[in-house]
DNA sequence: GCCACTGTACGAATCTTTTCGTAATGTCCT
DNA sequence: AGGACATTACGAAAAGATTCGTACAGTGGC
């Protein structure tokens, strides 16, 4: 009884995911311009992608309020995690250590990330130390 | 003229791709057996992805020997950069380290590889300091 | 209350991915 | 050479993702 290993949302999905995780909360047309900004589409498909997403449970909505509001129904980084986790089992031989070296070579990391991700470190050393 | 940005491949291709990583080169029978271990797959689908994967180019094959033998196109590495790329992009706001932080909370690395991923921050510095 | 306009629901077309049956071809043993 | 068995090609069904047209419903101004 549990929830199968959850499917990662479909490349449609992760563009709405997006820009609901940047307006924090959304309408249909507040997406829809967001979208429109990065590629052509029309308002009704982004429609029917956030009514997709209700059903899968990716969103949940007010429809007491006009227009609707729609926000996640799970926290980004939730998410994001197990977008990660998928990954890493289809090509990463189950070995997160290993994605995140491929990560760092892309050698795109800011100073301020790097040091963040020292500091992530010894967290994780001394956790394991006692 | 070039191809755009590369699409990641297909759940059913990484799982063929990530046989054919562990076996070096393989035969469809080899990939076969190896996916029946996992879940229950028909031999004529797993050719036919291996035959789909050659018109995509993502394998290579010899088809001067019998049976005829698959290898992949790219090396392993470049095709976990592409997926990782497409996946900074599309879900962590370009910025893989928001992935590496998050990749590192799931709290699964070894030892090893955290002294490893130490070792790959340093260079990083000392080739950004000079 | 009516009309124009915005928002919502629904259904269907198209495209991609996944799956496998069937037919054709090749190999090897006797 | 013939037949059994393995391998390969082909085609098409089924399932899923993407896209949008059209019709229906709600809201605000006059």
């Amino acid at each position: 009884m549990h929830t199968k290993v959850a499917k990662s949302p479909t490349a449609a999905e992760c563009s709405i995911l997006d820009a609901i995780w940047q307006l924090e909360s959304a309408t249909v047309r507040q997406v829809f311009d967001h979208l429109s900004s990065q590629r052509k589409i029309g308002y009704t498909t982004v429609l029917k992608f956030m009514q997709i997403m209700i059903s899968k449970e990716l969103l949940v909505r007010d429809t007491s309020v006009r227009p609707q509001v729609y926000r996640v129904a799970k926290p980004r980084e939730e998410t994001q995690q197990g977008m990660l986790k998928s990954l890493i089992r289809q090509v990463f031989r189950n070995s997160p250590g290993e994605l995140v070296l491929q990560a760092l070579s892309l050698q795109q990391s800011t100073p301020q990330q790097i040091a963040e991700i020292r500091k992530r470190l010894d967290e994780m050393e001394s956790a394991s130390h006692r």
